[in-house]
DNA sequence: GTCTATATTTCGATAGAC
DNA sequence: GTCTATCGAAATATAGAC
């Protein structure tokens, strides 16, 4: 075996990560019922039949294709307003496509649903270690609902309002509300 | 013929009607592609091939169940954020189902999406007419974002810390991003 | 180990009996 | 006019050849 040759497990690693990248891919753009095996297995080329082994279902497929949706929004350092814009990518143009392909799904597929519910209960369990006060977890809640909101709109729907407006603009117009929502009182 | 007997005119307006609640019931609940006609043809005890005699095909049932979206929010009176938080059923614990079905489909049905875009559109579009300032399209989109935010995790995600909030509660602590965003001018 | 072929299921849609 | 029966398509999943 010549050093040219990759060792067996190093070949399979990579084509279930061809896989995997080409499952987010496509669960983020058309959701769990549209996004078919086959459709899958053509854009990573591979065989169908190869999906089915490697990862059981179609099911196992989005769980693992979904999962590391945790690891991110721990990035510490700014204040609670800043870290919540900075998270779900308003200002940076981009987000992790296992968080597009969960949230895509989210309303229609209940596994999905499920894991949105878990990530978002568990960012507003942190949110509100932040919060002061006895509404803290609903203030939580709803900071998180205004970032869904604005993730829904410009990611997954597409308006154009919000793709035309450069992200510091969108931040800057949020701030208020967000601030309003974790400081400690309201009008 | 006694009175008793319903013209067939009549008695088909009714079926259709029964077809059509089942029909929002169902796409409300599971979204366009888990909601089948035989299913919605059981909810609504009639025959599976009655729904296709009537409305021709799936999408068709879709696009007549989930119309009537515009007809709501035009009550005006209130003042602009006001109106906001009693349209989209934060006050009210109640929306009407043909948006529900509309909004659960909306990220993962190219017609649920594009009648999405178009019903928020509108909206958008009346509500910038109120607000002044160069950016007054993109406040408006990102103060229907946050109504979009709120609906979907509340009505269609169930987040529980929404759920056990009394609604006032909710209009209370969105209200003050929602002058922020609507209003004149911000920090 | 990889792919061909197919089994199995489930759907939307249609044709024809009553 | 309403329902029984079925078609045809498309999907997931499996079995076996190579």
């Amino acid at each position: 075996m010549g050093e040219k040759m990759l060792p067996r497990a190093e070949r399979r690693r990579r084509t279930e990560g061809r896989i995997l990248d080409a499952a987010r891919k496509l669960f983020a753009e058309v959701g769990y019922e549209r996004a078919t095996i086959r459709a899958i297995a053509r854009s990573a080329e591979v065989d169908p039949a190869l999906v089915m082994q490697y990862f059981g279902s179609k099911q196992e497929l989005f769980q693992q294709a979904v999962r590391v949706v945790d690891a991110d929004a721990a990035t510490g350092g700014d204040d609670l307003v800043e870290r919540l814009l900075a998270t779900l990518g308003v200002k940076l143009g981009e987000m992790p496509r296992s968080s597009l392909a969960m949230m895509r799904s989210m309303l229609t597929h209940p596994e999905a649903a499920a894991s949105a519910r878990r990530t978002l209960g568990a960012q507003i369990d942190r949110l509100a270690e932040s919060i002061p006060g006895e509404d803290a977890r609903l203030r939580a809640a709803l900071a998180m609902t205004v970032m869904v909101g604005v993730t829904v709109s410009h990611r997954l729907l597409e308006l154009d309002e919000l793709r035309e407006a450069p992200p510091e603009e969108i931040a800057r117009l949020l701030r208020p509300g967000l601030r309003a929502l974790t400081g400690p009182d309201v009008s």
